[in-house]
DNA sequence: AACCAATTACGAAAAATTTCGTAATAAACT
DNA sequence: AGTTTATTACGAAATTTTTCGTAATTGGTT
């Protein structure tokens, strides 16, 4: 089973999922523009997170090209149904009424979910 | 600022929410029926917390009662806001939809969000 | 007042995560 | 081929979080 990522090791994937596979160079010029961090620190992470089968590698020359292995949607649901688990007693309902309260959502979004909602109930009905 | 509370600390937080003002003892044994924890560390913790100013404390002969400060749905909007920043690009909309698409939600709560959303609307346009 | 049982205080070990320095390696360039 | 430059490997320090052992304290009991 391929463990979840660590915070710092969400970011990589961030940049990883926006930009596709990369070099560290790349992925750490990325995170830089956020906050200093140190290139083998950047390195490192990468390093650990193809140990765990987070990330693969490919050499191109004497550089390696970074690929995310997990799904962005797959990882998503893991850390949604964490913090489900976590701080909304295992209801995800709660969790969306919760989300759609504090978002500053605009009419067109509002109308998008409930047409996706509409979808849900349709989808089961069959 | 306090702090956010850590994954531990949030166990701790659900107890308090769940049942209100109690002791180490009685939080430690219900953070036992879930896995071995030993009771100096419960204590270490809720110390940790008081520290943090994440909960409160009253004396009441020698043991003390301890009680959360931060609020559930404060904590809740914190984490929804972390989670959406760290995976899902910043779009609550996206996280919605995400856990819309894989809860096994019934019609009825689907319906129950569906005038929840028809709410925020009438609210807006106020 | 001395003892007992339970709680708290304190410090530190253990574990997990993040960070980076240094050395080894490889490619590219004189 | 030797030098420079960039990348990788390795190990370990630093930080944060989790865990618990031991000692001190307190309140109740004999």
């Amino acid at each position: 089973m391929i463990p979840q990522p660590t915070e710092k090791e969400l970011d990589i994937l961030q940049v990883l999922w926006a930009k596709g596979p990369q070099t560290v160079r790349e992925i750490n010029d990325q995170l830089q523009s956020e906050k200093e961090i140190g290139y083998t620190t950047t390195l490192k992470l990468l390093q650990i997170m193809h140990d765990k089968g987070l990330v693969s590698r490919e050499l191109n020359g004497k550089t390696h090209i970074y690929k995310s292995i997990v799904s962005e949607s797959a990882t998503q649901q893991k850390m949604l149904d964490k913090v489900v688990d976590k701080v909304f007693k295992g209801s995800a309902m709660n969790l969306v009424m919760q989300a759609l309260g504090n978002s500053k959502s605009s009419d067109k979004e509002l109308d998008e979910i409930r047409a996706y909602i509409d979808q849900l109930k349709n989808d089961k009905n069959d």
